[in-house]
DNA sequence: TCCATCATGTAAGGTGTTACATGATTGC
DNA sequence: GCAATCATGTAACACCTTACATGATGGA
């Protein structure tokens, strides 16, 4: 059954570890491991790109980089502008690179998943159907514009060809895998819209 | 500097203009909505349908309990057992059964989504092909693992015929459409891993 | 003997969201 | 004049997770 197995693997809880997952300070640690970014740049990046994945406030932006230049994983430098507010560029530290790549190496942990659309539907027998199709055909509008998103990001990436298409190819994948989620939601609700608009229209 | 007018509190919030979302505590509302239960049940029904759209530990299903209980949306009766510790029964008041209703009709708002695999796949480019092959194999792992979960459910669904099918018939369309978009991930997830070992295998 | 099940909770701390605060420049 | 963009932050609180705490019964 299980085997304590102390061969391979580091084991890096060393004392009273952190528990915390962090993932945002990771993801930012991500984004500067491509190239030095300002807190204004990183919001930029979540918004065009990784905001179907993840998403954070300027308030969490920017008070995790103030925690990460506290703990030496990123530095800032300012560049003076005249006719713009100044900006505050932060970059990786060496530290900051090592972290970043252990967790990049680090298995996924599982974590509940959270949907509010299908907890809801979950309970949509307790109310009349007419109400569900409306929550249906919303849903439908919702993924039919995070589709539309999807497709701008893809256009993107096939006009805009990178320095570095390593970083590209994963982003080209993920975006692929979301899209086809999406795709399968869309399929699945409108199935339902059909099949209730029959009933609502037509009760026996 | 504002000074605030001496006429009012301080509290802005006291009109019970709750900007929170408090999701749980409508989904507690929800499962007692089809009949009464006690903490310990409601953790199995987390446990046995609810988990793969939303779950909650313990300890968070018994406070909301406790503070749906103050707001008066529950009420609780102690059932006491002499082998077993006595069960503390909770059952909806007609408030709350107005404040479900309430929100089950409501627009679900649209919410910043998280997915701690695709943020990480994301971000791959910046390490070894090997070590991204071995997360996306693990999520294949996990994806059939939730796949057979799904159709256990499948399986629970038609062979459990219900005194109110109406609560059945939406449940078991979240259960497909979960199915979908796990499915739709796999294809996706299988592709790539595909494509992977061959580049991992055969460097040009 | 050991483990799972039944059954209910508290405390601490980390994470995420909303609201607030500031202020110059560019374009309509 | 008005709105959007550029640019950086703080405060308050709501939400979620982990760890802790207890203890009887019944089966392998």
């Amino acid at each position: 059954m299980e085997h304590d197995n102390s061969t391979n693997h580091t084991n890096n809880k060393e004392n009273g570890d952190i528990p915390a997952r962090n993932t945002l300070r990771y993801i930012i640690l991500g984004l500067l491991g491509a190239r030095p970014m300002t807190g204004y740049d990183i919001k930029q990046a979540f918004d065009r790109a990784l905001a179907s994945y993840w998403n954070a406030g300027n308030s969490q932006i920017y008070t995790t980089l103030k925690s990460l230049s506290q703990a030496h994983l990123v530095v800032s430098e300012v560049i003076v502008q005249t006719s713009r507010p100044n900006r505050k560029v932060y970059r990786l530290t060496a530290a900051g690179r090592a972290e970043l790549d252990h967790w990049l190496a680090e298995e996924v942990p599982e974590r509940f998943s959270k949907d509010e659309f299908l907890i809801k539907l979950f309970f949509c027998g307790e109310i009349a159907d007419e109400l569900a199709l409306r929550h249906l055909q919303e849903h439908r509008e919702s993924l039919l514009e995070q589709l539309a998103h999807m497709e701008w990001a893809r256009q993107q990436y096939a006009t805009r060809p990178s320095r570095r298409p390593r970083l590209l190819e994963y982003q080209m994948l993920v975006r692929e895998y979301k899209e086809a989620t999406l795709k399968a939601g869309l399929e699945v609700t409108e199935r339902a819209i059909a099949r209730l608009q029959e009933k609502v229209n037509q009760p026996s």
